[in-house]
RNA sequence: GGGGUGGUAGUUAAGAUGGUUAUAACGCCGGCCUGUCACGCCGGAGGCCGCGGGUUCGAGUCCCGUCCACCCCGCCA
C-alpha cells in the first residue's frame, strides 16, 4: 500500500479510452458514486476532468472487494489496476470514458467522507442556501467546475494578449483616500490613525492615471472592486475589473484594443460573434432605437419614432401626447398577428403599467389585416390615408403587430426597451449561444441629480468632444458629449471607458461646469491635478466587468454562478458567516464605539 | 428604504375549506444480490413544520411580528 501523489497519477477521470485497454494506471479522486451488486462493485470515479467507472470484482485476492463495498460518497481515494474493454454490451455513451473501466488491483483511502449535507450531482439541486454555507461542496458539481475553468481560461487569454501587446500588470492599492460621488465605500478603520479611515477602492481609476503620468504607457490589471451598493442578480459588493489604460491613445485606439482582446479571448474559449468587428452606435442612436444605452443586438425590432405621425393621427390621445411634446414610440413585430391573443395583450398590458417597468398609463396595440386593414384598440379612428402612413412609417406588413406608448420620454423610453426585450423572450426569437457585440459611443458628458445639480456621467476627467467645448458652462450643458465609449455584449454592459482630460484649462472648466470649485477640486483630487502639473500624456482607458463576461461566456445566469466564493444579497458569506460583530477591546483600538442593539443577536 | 416569492426529516418536495400517530423520494443504518452506470430487492432509524407572539377546544395550515434566502425598484458603471 502507498499513498500515490499527482506526480504518480497517470491520468485524469476523464482521458481513458478503449485504446489504452492492457494499460495498467493510476488515478485519483472523489468516489462518485457506488453501485454494489454483491459479486460486483462499481464505483464512479470523479475528478475535475470527469468520471471514470473502477470496478472490483470477488475473484481478487485479500479484502479488497469488501474494502470497496465500505466505499460512501466523496471518500477520498486512488486506485492502481488495469483499464479493460467494457465491450460492446456494457459500454455506455453517458461519460466521455464510458468504452472502459479500470479493473482495480491497489485502492488506497486518504480519507473518508461523512453523509453529505447535499448531493454532489448536477441534475439534482439543493437550495442557494444550502449550497452557499457549504460552498465547496457545491464546487464539486461538474458544471459550476465548468463555469469557474472556462473563466481562468478566459482570463488568462486577456493576460496573454495584453503582455503580448506590451501591456505591464500592475497593482494598485485596495485602501485607497475616500473620495465622494458615485458608489458607497466600505470604509477601513485605522489603528495607527484613530478616528481616520480608509476607503476601499471603488475601482484603480486614479491611480492607472498616476500610472501614465509615470510613464508606463500600457497599463493593465485583473483588480477587484468594492462597493457597498445592493447586490443583484449580476452585482456582487466586491467584484472583478480587467482595468486598463493606455498613453498617447485616442478612442479608436481603445475600442480598437479592446475589440481583438475580446475577441481573442472569445476565440480561445471557443465562442464566437454574431459579426465582427462590432457595430458602432452614437448614444442618441441607441436611445432612439432601443429607449436603452446597453441593446440587445442579437434580434431586430427596433423602435419607430411616432411623434410625426402622432401628431396628425386623428388619434385623440395621440394628438394630445404629440401636443405635450410626448415621445411617441412604436414598435412592429413580424408576423405575429395570431400570437397576440386578446389575452396575451391583456397580459401586455398590464406588464407595461407595472412601476418597475416603467409605469406607461397604456399600451395601444394594432393588428394589420389580409384586408390591409387595422384592428385593434385604436383602429376605429385610423382613415385609409392615416392606415397607409403608419403601414409606411413602420413597415407594417399582413399579421404583424404593432404596440405604441405615449408618455414623457423616460418613460417611453423605459417601457419601450422592456416591452422589446420582454416580447423577444415570450417569442422566443433569440438565437441560444449568439453573441452579439456592439460600442455605445458619445455618452452625454453631464447629467442632472435627482438635486437638479450637474454631475459627471462618467468621472469628471472625461474628456468632453472638442466640438462641445465651448458648451460647458452654457445653457446647453446638457448636450455636451463626452469622449467615453461603453461595450455592450448580448444586452449586458459588460465595460467602458473614456479618453481622460490631460489638458489643465479643460479640467478646470470641467470642474467648473460641475459646481466644483477649486479649493475643493483641490482637496478632493489634489494630488491627481498636481501630478498632471509634470508632465501627463493623454491618454484613455477602459474597464470591463470580468463577472459579467464570465456570466455571458458561460450562459450562467447568475453572477455567484461564475464566482467561486460569492456573497448573499445581504452581504453575508453563508460559508463562514461574514461579517461579525468584534471584540470590545479590537474597537477600543481603532477608537471606535459602536451603537449596538445587543438583543438583535 | 419599498414590493414580490419561498422556509416542513440530512436533502428535495407534498400537506383543499384548521381536526387522530405530519407523507413521499433520495440519502443514512442493517440484510440480499456478478454487469451496474439515478443498479435492484427486503427491513429500519430519522421531525423545535425558520423563530416569537396571538386567535381557537384544537394551528404545519388563520392573524401579527421577526430572521434568513432569492428576484425586482431605489441605489450601483
Amino acid at each position: 500500500m502507498s499513498d500515490y501523489t499527482l506526480r504518480d497519477r497517470t491520468h485524469n477521470c476523464n482521458s481513458l479510452t478503449s485504446r489504452d485497454a492492457g494499460k495498467e494506471v493510476i488515478l485519483i479522486g472523489w468516489v462518485a458514486s457506488r453501485r454494489n451488486l454483491g459479486g460486483a462493485v462499481f464505483v464512479d470515479l470523479r475528478d475535475r476532468e470527469g468520471i471514470t467507472q473502477l470496478v472490483f470484482l470477488q475473484e481478487k485476492e485479500g479484502d479488497l472487494q469488501s474494502r470497496a463495498q465500505q466505499l460512501r460518497y466523496e471518500d477520498v481515494v486512488s486506485v492502481r489496476g488495469t483499464v479493460i474493454s467494457r465491450g460492446d454490451k456494457n459500454k455506455t455513451g453517458k461519460i466521455k470514458t464510458g468504452e472502459i473501466e479500470v479493473d482495480v488491483s491497489e485502492l488506497n483511502i486518504y480519507s473518508r467522507s461523512e453523509p453529505l449535507p447535499f448531493p454532489i450531482r448536477d441534475d439534482i439541486s439543493s437550495t442557494l442556501e444550502t449550497r452557499l454555507k457549504y460552498r465547496y461542496l457545491d464546487l464539486r458539481r461538474t458544471s459550476v467546475q465548468k463555469n469557474l475553468i472556462m473563466r481562468s481560461k478566459f482570463v488568462s487569454a486577456i493576460r496573454k494578449y495584453l503582455t503580448g501587446d506590451g501591456f505591464l500588470e500592475i497593482e494598485t492599492p485596495y485602501m485607497v483616500k475616500y473620495t465622494p460621488g458615485g458608489a458607497r465605500n466600505f470604509l477601513v478603520p485605522s489603528r495607527l490613525n484613530q478616528g481616520q479611515f480608509y476607503a476601499l477602492a471603488e475601482s484603480p481609476q486614479i491611480y492607472k492615471q498616476l500610472l501614465m503620468v509615470a510613464g508606463m504607457e500600457k497599463y493593465f490589471q485583473i483588480a477587484k472592486c468594492f462597493r457597498d451598493e445592493d447586490p443583484r442578480q449580476d452585482r456582487q459588493l466586491e467584484f472583478t475589473q480587467i482595468d486598463l489604460e493606455m498613453s498617447f491613445a485616442d478612442e479608436n485606439d481603445i475600442m480598437n484594443l479592446v475589440e481583438a482582446m475580446i475577441i481573442q479571448a472569445f476565440t480561445e474559449t471557443g465562442l464566437k460573434f454574431n459579426s465582427v468587428p462590432f457595430q458602432k452606435m452614437e448614444w442618441e442612436q441607441a436611445m432612439s432605437l432601443y429607449g436603452c444605452d446597453k441593446p440587445d443586438t442579437r434580434f431586430g425590432i427596433p423602435h419607430v419614432n411616432l411623434n410625426k405621425f402622432a401628431s396628425e393621427s386623428g388619434i385623440g390621445i395621440l394628438e394630445k401626447a404629440a401636443q405635450n411634446s410626448f415621445l411617441v414610440k412604436g414598435i412592429c413585430i413580424p408576423k405575429s398577428a395570431s400570437f397576440f391573443s386578446r389575452k396575451k395583450i391583456d397580459e401586455l398590458t398590464e406588464f407595461v403599467k407595472k412601476e418597475e417597468i416603467g409605469q406607461a398609463k397604456g399600451l395601444i396595440w394594432l393588428k394589420l389585416g389580409a384586408d390591409g386593414a387595422f384592428t385593434g384598440s385604436v383602429a376605429k379612428f385610423l382613415t385609409p390615408e392615416k392606415t397607409e402612413i403608419l403601414k409606411n412609417t413602420m413597415s407594417v406588413e399582413v399579421d404583424d403587430t404593432v404596440f405604441i406608448v405615449a408618455d414623457e420620454t423616460a418613460v417611453t423610453h423605459k417601457v419601450m426597451d422592456n416591452l422589446r426585450r420582454h416580447i423577444a423572450k415570450i417569442l422566443n426569437i433569440i438565437p441560444p449561444g449568439s453573441f452579439s457585440a456592439l460600442w455605445v459611443t458619445r455618452f452625454p458628458m453631464f447629467e442632472k441629480s435627482s438635486e437638479g445639480q450637474w454631475v459627471s456621467s462618467h468621472h469628471p476627467f472625461t474628456h468632453p468632444v472638442r466640438e462641445d467645448l465651448e458648451k460647458l458652462g452654457t445653457e446647453q450643458q446638457g448636450s455636451v458629449k463626452a469622449m467615453a465609449y461603453d461595450l455592450v455584449i448580448n444586452g449586458n454592459e459588460v465595460g467602458g471607458g473614456s479618453v481622460r482630460i490631460h489638458d489643465s484649462e479643460i479640467q478646470a472648466k470641467v470642474f467648473k461646469s460641475l459646481g466644483i470649485a477649486d479649493e475643493q477640486a483641490q482637496q478632493l483630487f489634489g494630488f491627481l491635478l498636481e501630478a498632471f502639473k509634470y508632465g501627463v500624456p493623454p491618454h484613455a482607458g477602459f474597464a470591463a466587468g470580468l463577472d459579467r463576461l464570465a456570466m455571458i461566456i458561460t450562459g450562467a445566469e447568475s453572477i455567484r454562478d461564475v464566482i467561486a466564493f460569492p456573497k448573499s444579497v445581504n452581504g453575508a458569506d453563508l460559508m463562514t458567516n461574514a461579517p461579525t460583530r468584534v471584540l470590545e477591546k479590537q474597537l477600543q483600538e481603532l477608537g471606535i464605539a459602536v451603537n449596538s442593539n445587543p438583543e438583535k443577536e
